[in-house]
RNA sequence: GGCGGCGUAGCCAAGUGGCUAAGGCAGUGGUCUGCAAAACCAUUAUUCAUCGGUUCGACUCCGAUCGCCGCCUCCA
């Protein structure tokens, strides 16, 4: 089975193909720090997350650089704002990704560079671009000419003329096309600088992303990733400058993945519909937010609502619900007597979990439709356990064991159902208990004297106080070890 | 205006030339229960925005139409 993926640079799935054998070299836009993270930054991290995890399941050697954003306008505008000097308040914010990422569990990518610490190498790539033809000097400020590359629109697939059409930039007169975009800003005072051969100033966002890749992997290399919204110009602006100095293919693909939206439009600082990570996290676990984001396919847009999130709640508590309950079987208890009550069916489903699950992710890292296997398989899982005997046959207990350690195996790669699952369960029901107005050992006693009611057949009286805790929100489940309660859902 | 994408059951969401159109939520029936709940079982789209075309055969390819979204300025 082989990798196949969606490139959008040929606007096709293609099977994934390494400049190195079995080695994947990755490169990531990261954030723009200046500000708390949004959900949307939760898709794009947890999205290249679950593909790295994806491909180092599959045994590829991966190489993933992200980078991080930080001098640019907007962080030198809400310095100001805030009177705090701009250096300081990009790495406050790079740390509080960090805690936000961390929470989420997102692994941290191998390289991380901050465009500061490579002001050198983007002064390099500017110069080759001057030498080569590709860049100009006007003023203070250094321009990349986009006629000089022949390719410029090939990623995002316009031409020079319709953009030129619809271009909303401003006119500036020391631009030999409109569409030249800046390599290097003369600084203004007050702002940040580096000394250049072209005076003063700070380097423009695109070329950043340009040095910083080929320092960490080369002029060529696998896979380039962001959000839809970089096509164009970021990753249009990265491929001219790369290739225009290397005169090599820059990234063989490029992924780009789906927006968040909110009521069906897009989620974004200048539109105010934000939510961030860390309102999320507030309500939900981390857990919750992530199996909701794996529910749509990567490059969907994903629409973000109370109801969508307690969907997710309900569905990823079933998935731990299977694997508590396959937890709690003691492994001991079984008996030579009995025989196995397993079906062909059901065995050939459950060996073939991993086999499915792995088409689904090999096919343009589908997780939704991974997640209906994951499902499909706790069904399986929870029909064997319901039917076992009082003492199982080995063969039965090892294979639901088995069953959920591939479950959970594979749920990993989304970074899912990670903690023991009475753990989560527990913590779950904690968090709702915290809710309710009435202590669990009120709630005790009530089940206690409820107890003693139905003993005595009195059901009127039992029926009242499971109806007075239902009113609270506490729904009884009466077992045959007697009575368990839990926080109604929604 | 240019470019890209989407429209699948009440809702969410896979599928992308051919056995029964995954899965989840909600709903309905059943098992269990004193009655419930939970759990488990069963069930819920002759149909994939509309209209044409290609094909032995299309949700899946092509064209048109309608509707929605994104990018074309910073944005994950």
């Amino acid at each position: 089975m082989t990798i196949q993926f969606y490139n959008t640079l040929s606007g096709k799935k293609e099977v994934l193909q390494t400049l190195e054998p079995d080695h994947v070299k990755l490169y990531v836009c990261g954030i723009t720090s200046y500000d708390y993270c949004h959900i949307g930054h939760a898709r794009s991290t947890l999205a290249f997350d679950m593909i790295v995890r994806y491909l180092r399941y599959r045994n590829y050697k991966v190489t993933y650089v992200r980078n991080f954003t930080d001098i640019d306008d907007k962080i030198i505008a809400r310095a100001q704002e805030q009177n705090c000097p701009p250096e300081e308040l990009a790495s406050r914010f790079i740390e509080e990704f960090y805690t936000d990422m961390d929470k989420l569990g997102a692994d941290r990518p191998d390289i991380e560079p901050k465009a500061t610490d490579h002001i050198g190498e983007m002064i390099e790539l500017i110069d080759e671009l001057i030498t080569k033809g590709n860049a100009y000097q006007a003023g203070n400020d250094v321009y990349y000419a986009v006629d000089s590359f022949l390719d410029y629109g090939k990623l995002s697939k316009r031409n020079l003329e319709d953009m030129k059409a619809g271009a909303r930039i401003s006119v500036n007169e020391q631009k030999k096309n409109p569409m030249d975009f800046v390599l290097w800003k003369g600084s203004k005072p007050g702002e940040p600088t580096w000394n250049s051969p072209w005076g003063a100033g700070r380097p423009g966002w695109h070329i950043e992303c340009s040095a910083m890749s080929r320092k960490y992997l080369g002029e060529s290399f696998d896979i380039h990733g962001g959000g839809q919204d970089l096509i164009f110009p970021h990753h249009e602006n990265e491929i001219a400058q790369s290739e225009g100095a290397s005169g090599k293919c820059f990234a063989s693909s490029w992924i780009h993945h789906g927006f968040v939206t909110i009521s069906d439009v897009k989620m974004s600082k200048s539109l105010g519909n934000f939510l961030t990570i860390r309102d999320i996290l507030s309500n939900y676990h981390p857990e919750i937010l992530r199996f909701f984001i794996f529910s749509t396919h990567y490059r969907n847009p994903l629409d973000f609502s109370e109801s969508a999130m307690q969907n997710a709640t309900i569905g990823l508590e079933r998935l731990y619900e299977c694997v508590a309950g396959i937890d709690t079987i003691d492994p001991e208890n079984s008996s030579t007597e009995s025989s196995s009550t397993l079906l062909p069916a059901d065995i050939e489903k459950i060996e073939s979990m991993e086999t499915r699950v792995q088409q689904a992710m090999d096919n343009d890292f589908n997780t939704a439709q991974a997640q209906g296997i994951f499902f499909d398989s706790a069904k399986i899982l929870n029909r064997i356990r319901k039917a076992l005997p009082e003492k199982p046959a080995q063969k039965d207990i090892d294979f639901l064991k088995n069953g959920a350690k591939t479950l959970k195996l594979l749920a990993d790669i989304m970074g899912l159902l990670r903690i023991d699952a009475r753990e989560y369960l527990a913590i779950s029901k904690e968090k709702m208990v915290a809710e309710l107005d009435i202590a669990p050992s009120e709630i005790e006693a009530l089940i206690e004297e409820r107890y003693r009611c139905r003993k005595e057949k009195n059901w009127p009286r039992s029926d009242e106080i499971r109806d007075q805790l239902l009113a609270g929100n506490i729904v009884l489940k009466d077992g045959p070890d007697g009575t368990s309660w839990s926080v109604k859902k929604s």
